[in-house]
DNA sequence: TGGGCATGAATGGTCTGAGGACTTGCGGGA
DNA sequence: TCCCGCAAGTCCTCAGACCATTCATGCCCA
């Protein structure tokens, strides 16, 4: 096997195998490429695609640890590639999203936390309040991101907030023709999400959350400039 | 910046540009040296960084291109690090699995694709005659990942079967005492599902999909030592 | 003329050695 | 007791050399 491949492979394995927990701490660089067999550069390229994945970190001057292994922050890794997804793959990715928001918006209106309907309220008074592209991604994110994080767990939560970001970088909000149609539209979505949620609807907080992203969807497939059917 | 990041951050850009489309060819390694302004071995650990991610790959004597960038393929690669993701963290990703398949399941049924029933029964059947874990594995990956090619994009059939394949490595089905009652449970739900596709009955199919993931959860939380609330 | 094959340039893969940069814990001094 | 400096430990970066693989060129032979 090649050198770079066994040594990701040695240390796959001392994760695996249990043998290094969440937090542990690897053997030094020399010790390891002793360890496996391999030179101090193929060990430390095998190391970086570890660390890509969020599975190990490196600190300098202190040690090579295994992560927290905690899947939120895994999946939160993910955006570095997910953002260099074009527009077709992201359109894709938006039906993860609109699943698994609904599903998080419905848990979120049967759970009924303590003082979400009144966060999300203040929060949506600023959103309205504001014609500015970066701020409206922002407090979107916001919006989105605390009834998720009410209604489901953290994992669900990071991958919505991946794919959310991602969509971000398409601009939908710049000024242009539509600008006005679509920010009315887009604050009624939020406001018929928080609606049914302060009623504690789960069905319609469902139905909200899956029409106002599909919504989403169609604005960015109209950003295509070539809309193959499908 | 240190060195590695600056690569990092420049190859990310070559792409992120535009400069570069999927299936593009960089420039050699030493000439992308000199552009970035690092040595051979940061500029190599940044490729093995974004390699990781499935965003770029690597051939040796060809060169290094850009992948293909279809996010069913990029959250293939997350299968390397959610293989290592502790039992407490599995018990979230199937939230995500069983909310995304009883979509899946649902639309599968919906759109009853020519044969897929047939197919799905046809596997069924080889299912339920085996007693081997392993086989009861694959049968099993291959039933749902069969719906969810029929039923949804790429990116959710992906996202499923990383899933799924992370909690495959608990031995649900190993012989032991409460096998045969798990297996025929575990039968019953398959063919529950069945039912409701070839009925075309999306809201049962969604139902049973997620009853059956559900009852997966249930079986992984009792492998674990200290069930904690939550 | 056509196909198979040797060959060499291009390119990524690996190893070695050296020095720099950062973190951390220890011990001395105020 | 607290602060500071110091030194050991560790990862980070660079440079150079050589190996392994791919691929296109062009030759040779049928």
């Amino acid at each position: 096997m090649a050198a770079t491949d066994t040594a990701l492979a040695g240390l796959r394995q001392m994760i695996a195998s249990g043998a290094l927990g969440p937090g542990a701490k690897f053997p030094p660089e020399p010790e390891l490429c002793d360890q496996l067999g391999v030179s101090r550069s193929s060990l430390r390229e095998a190391v970086r695609s570890l660390a890509a994945l969020g599975v190990i970190e490196s600190r300098h001057g202190s040690g090579t640890y295994v992560s927290a292994l905690d899947p939120a922050e895994i999946i939160s890794r993910f955006s570095l590639s997910v953002e260099l997804i074009p527009l077709e793959g992201v359109l894709e990715l938006l039906e993860v999203r609109r699943v698994l928001e609904a599903h998080a918006t419905a848990s979120a209106a049967a759970r009924q936390d303590a003082g979400l309907a009144d966060r999300l309220a203040e929060i949506l008074d600023r959103l309205e309040a504001t014609t500015d592209a970066a701020e409206i991604q922002q407090l979107d994110a916001e919006f989105h991101g605390a009834i998720c994080a009410a209604g489901a767990n953290p994992t669900v939560t990071a991958l919505t907030a991946v794919i959310r970001g991602r969509g971000g970088h398409y601009r939908i909000f710049e000024p242009g023709v539509d600008f006005d149609a679509i920010k009315q539209t887009s604050d009624r979505g939020h406001r018929a999400i928080l609606a049914a949620i302060t009623h504690r609807d789960p069905a319609a907080a469902a139905t909200a959350a899956s029409a106002h992203i599909a919504q989403t969807e169609l604005w960015l497939r109209a950003l295509r400039p070539d809309p193959q059917p499908n």
